[in-house]
DNA sequence: AATCATTTTGAACGATTGCTCAACAAAGAT
DNA sequence: ATCTTTGTTGAGCAATCGTTCAAAATGATT
């Protein structure tokens, strides 16, 4: 068979769509913008991703794999399981780090921005922000097994405050001057997982009723 | 002079415009959408409103108006400071109120809806948005001078917290059957704040470090 | 009834949207 | 060197966007 190979770099391009998806949303972002930013004529980027819709999907699985791999890294890094959790949210998470050019997470500005004509999209981001949660469950239980965690703890509910927690701050630092309060809450929130460890003894505050 | 009265009601019309524009945000609100839900063509609502995006200004103006009455008026009834706005938390905010059509805050709906194209509504969005947060640091500070906060607490710090936990809240509150739950966590929130006037006795838990 | 001031109407505008497709270019197979 | 297959190009499609404005309609005034 006689083939060509690509000129563009998919990798790359999925890369710089997610930025610019990232940063102005799905429907602000125009296939023109994309075009100036892919490198990539209209036909080309059909040929490749299908369309803008699908597109935003690949880059919604980039963002949700390169997350999970950063929180992972984080994790596994650390010293205790707690502690790894606490290190994710006080350094690792978007929200923590001001060098990203990020307007609140990612996924939560998805929720906003698609609605009931973006069915496929919609069922993937609330697939990814189930999975987040889930995630965030998981640590805590084994937080408890190895621990470090009152067996009295509800981990899936101290996931979901977690995850109300970040997106809270996610949307707090999207205001002007704000970035500064934004990150020491997220540094204020990660001390207060550590401090779960400590639950139950006296003298100590506990993050949840 | 003679002249010709409207046909229309304008407060009706800002209220049905209201109710859309929360639903569905700004850029997915298309004039057409407009035009029906007014029961107006597109030159009466220009004659009347000026263009989209004042009559998407003249919305904003009334949720705010609005909210802040319910608030007041909660606050008023309430036998103390602390109870009226944990009252307000727990029943009178969209996010604790099930019977609204209520896609997350309409105040944090639109912080993601708008760029830069719409500067003026920004400007609008930001200082709502300050004065909110302003109003409960006003509330805590009330609190703290009718004695039923400690004098330790620091007032901007917990209205700061509090908009946060109840942005966090609302997203929560869109995806898929977890309306219960956040309400439960607007619940939670609202005995947290009344727990406020306990924090210093010994046995209890403290909400913020 | 006639006149006037004002509102309502709705067709149409230019711009932009996401997207298509026939023509063109290029790399491997023969 | 020719052919075949695949990627690239970009003009242009239909649809929709927010908006305008001259004409028609209507209530108040004379």
């Amino acid at each position: 068979m006689a083939s060509r190979s690509n000129t563009h770099d998919r990798d790359a391009a999925l890369n710089r769509a997610l930025a610019l998806f990232w940063k102005q949303g799905f429907h602000a972002t125009s296939l023109k913008d994309l075009e100036a930013a892919l490198g990539m004529h209209p036909g080309s980027i059909y040929a490749a991703f299908g369309n803008k819709e699908s597109l935003f999907r690949m880059a919604l699985d980039r963002y949700a794999t390169q997350m999970a791999a950063e929180q992972a890294r984080i994790a596994d890094e650390a010293p205790g399981i707690l502690e790894g959790l606490a290190r994710f949210i006080g350094g690792g998470h978007p929200v923590a780090r001001g060098d990203l050019p990020v307007p609140a997470c990612f996924l939560a500005k998805t929720t906003l921005d698609t609605g009931v004509d973006q069915p496929e999209i919609r069922a993937a981001l609330h697939d990814l922000l189930d999975r987040s949660e889930a995630a965030f469950a998981d640590r805590f239980r084994a937080a408890q097994a190895a621990g470090e965690l009152s067996p009295d703890a509800d981990p899936d509910r101290l996931a979901r405050r977690l995850q109300v927690e970040l997106t809270g701050i996610g949307f707090y630092a999207l205001r002007p001057n704000r970035r500064g309060a934004a990150r020491q809450m997220a540094v204020d929130l990660a001390d207060d997982i550590r401090r779960l460890g400590d639950a139950g003894r006296p003298g100590t505050t506990a993050w949840l009723a």
